[in-house]
DNA sequence: ATAATACGTCAGTTATGTTGACACAGTCAC
DNA sequence: GTGACTGTGTCAACATAACTGACGTATTAT
């Protein structure tokens, strides 16, 4: 019988090797979203109203149907968290002239006033990564998280320009 | 003055660069968890129990209090998520004999069953992504990652053994 | 002996999600 | 044009996972 001990395990090594992986995306996650969450909480603000706000800013005239896609809750959840962001007067809202049952959404100034400040630390966090890492790394932190993701929802992330993204996904 | 609509800026290209990192890490997150979930609902547990079993599987005989540093959640809040885990047999808890204040947290054959089958689609997809992108692309996932994270917690994963990992946090 | 630590618990609150039901306006297919 | 479907909003009730603050007990450290 061989000695367990001495025996290299690939498959031990593997099964390190994947929960070193769980767990970065763990650790990572929960320091990328510490801070906004710190400064949003100031504001009487969560994290489900940075969702909205980063993917407003983002996908401009981005209409309520597409959000629900990309944050995967009801429209009732949505409902509340951009009736708030309405209200305090970071979103406006019109409608669609395509379809006018659509409201399209959009930052207000100051609305972008906020999201720049609540991404700032984000985008400050990944600009240190990326330059300590080097282009060659990144390239791979870009591969490896589009692997994990479903297969389905690559496609929009790769090709797409980003305002059309949402809109494309239908 | 110079045609803004010819210039290439390279600020703009950098921004850009931020924002597809940003949304990576929300689109990589949101479908990794996902099934997890899923399973979870099931069970009449969340991604709450799930964090706690990954991590007292991880890193058996952790404190509370090391697990609470991991977390980041108030011990009021853990006590919840982990009095469920006791009651339905997934955790045990016993006193330290170095300190005999603490509780040492372990999984049950039960708990390392359900560890395993809730990990199962995590591992999967790591592996898969692993796979796909090659081991170069897998060093810089890594190297990326850990430099998003908070400096100070990235020795931590870097070089400590898994089981003392909590432990040496202190 | 006193202070600090590890853990637990009670009570109340907030944020974010869920289901299910219903309404209305607008678009599409026939 | 009528009927079906779609996009949006809203009401109500509920679940989960977090929070704060206060207090208690056992154990360890100074």
């Amino acid at each position: 019988m061989t000695d367990i001990k001495t025996m290299v395990n690939p498959l031990f090594l593997r099964e390190e090797e994947l929960r070193r992986g769980i767990e970065l995306l763990f650790y990572a996650y929960r320091d990328f979203t510490a801070e906004p969450d710190a400064m949003l909480s100031r504001l009487g603000l969560g994290r489900a109203h940075h969702r909205v706000i980063y993917f407003v800013g983002r996908h401009p005239e981005i209409t309520v149907t597409e959000l629900l896609r990309i944050l995967r809750i009801t429209k009732q959840s949505l409902s509340r968290v951009l009736g708030d962001l309405v209200r305090k007067g970071y979103i406006v809202q019109r409608q669609g002239t395509r379809d006018r049952r659509q409201r399209l959404l959009e930052l207000t100034e100051r609305g972008r006033e906020l999201e720049r400040q609540l991404s700032e630390n984000q985008r400050r966090r990944i600009a240190r990564a990326y330059r300590e890492a080097g282009a060659e790394a990144v390239e791979g932190f870009r591969t490896v998280l589009l692997g994990i993701m479903d297969p389905e929802n690559r496609q929009l992330l790769l090709s797409a320009p980003p305002e059309r993204t949402a809109r494309a996904a239908r």
